[in-house]
DNA sequence: GTATTTCCGTACCGCTCGGTACAAAAGAAC
DNA sequence: GTTCTTTTGTACCGAGCGGTACGGAAATAC
């Protein structure tokens, strides 16, 4: 079924991506529409024709940061042992958040933890993706309990939550222009708490 | 010397602290002079006399926000041994972020990680503040080394930084909705990581 | 008392915000 | 070529933003 009509001048995708930098940068709230169609070449009216509103805007901003610059989080999750899902994550994670050619911190994190009365639906969004996340970890961590890689006295949620926890710290500390070599130290201690934490070498933490 | 002229008829900390629950719950720009005013139960033309704009405001706000409300921190530096200031500064910045009677999270990060174009100077003033706190840990914990309590090759900035990226993973955390007991798991976990790689028992992390 | 100083409340300013009406333009269908 | 559908650019909307002019009110100074 073909399209019918004037097709669009512009690339759905591209302008996403376009349009995700600036929210990345100024939060929701921040990023104007005057500088979101700037930065995505087009006009309010295509804007509103293609995306419904400046909150869809956002919501498909949002999923396809998830889509693209998270696929590492996917990754992570498929790696064979809970300690190499953590190590992965962490990383990755703090390489993310410095990538020299976007802008430092986290979507999720910049998009807006706190909103105006009237965009609460924002933040609380973002939380529930943020959270998300965290859940598909805990699972991925009971899984490794099921197939006997971690002891079976383990808290996995917790195991999760302190991962994210960590993740989030460092997209705020990425977002104040911290360099990459300092996170991956705190990350380095991080994996180290995981792993104590985790396989129980010198702790009874999260049991 | 009296004050000559009409005495102002609200008391300054208190229109402060007004502000400061606004300013916490919705950031910066999300927290409009309405809003402000009708919590500090003043009118707008008071508000600039007395703290000139809104920026001002803020500014004074989190002057006092950290005076007041960040008072355990600087409790935890008098702690005699680096594990007790790291103990009591995850305690006690947990429960922070989730007193029932203030807005969950932390005012330096829900004000604001990113913001708008024209307002950069509030996100660097927070990102700047928040730094500032983090050294103040690395200074004690560099102490805590020439005194002997932690290992000569140690790194005081980083067990800082790590403490300072947990503290503010909990504030995402915290103001996402997650209570109390959820993050004292996480803190536990944390501080079990801070002691590895502070003293060296089972780790070489942050040396 | 009067003069002076300061604060308060109303009413307003220019500006930018998110969002839209409308007509011209550009392709597809036949 | 005509018709139909969709997109595009311009120009505009009401509302709320941060910030202020101004006159009346409340205190001190003398």
């Amino acid at each position: 079924m073909t399209q019918t009509g004037r097709p669009r001048e512009f690339d759905t995708d591209q302008a996403l991506d376009r349009a995700m930098e600036v929210f990345w940068r100024h939060g929701y709230e921040g990023a104007s529409l005057t500088e979101l169609t700037g930065a995505m070449g087009i006009n309010k009216p295509s804007l509103y024709a293609a995306f419904g509103n400046k909150e869809g805007l956002f919501r498909k901003v949002v999923a396809r940061y998830a889509d693209v610059e998270m696929a590492y989080a996917r990754d992570a999750l498929d790696q064979p042992t809970a300690q190499q899902v953590a190590a992965m994550l962490l990383g990755e994670n703090v390489v993310a958040l410095t990538q020299p050619d976007r802008p430092a911190g986290c979507l999720s994190v910049q998009g807006g933890t706190a909103c105006g009365t009237e965009n609460t639906a924002i933040s609380n969004f973002l939380a529930a993706s943020r959270l998300t996340g965290e859940q598909a970890l805990a699972t991925r961590f009971a899984r490794a309990v099921d197939e006997g890689d971690l002891p079976p006295d383990v808290d996995p949620t917790a195991l999760a939550r302190f991962l994210s926890v960590v993740t989030e710290g460092h997209a705020v500390h990425a977002a104040a222009g911290v360099p990459r070599s300092q996170l991956e130290q705190s990350a380095e201690i991080a994996l180290r708490a995981f792993t104590a934490a985790a396989y129980g070498t010198s702790s009874a933490a999260a049991r």
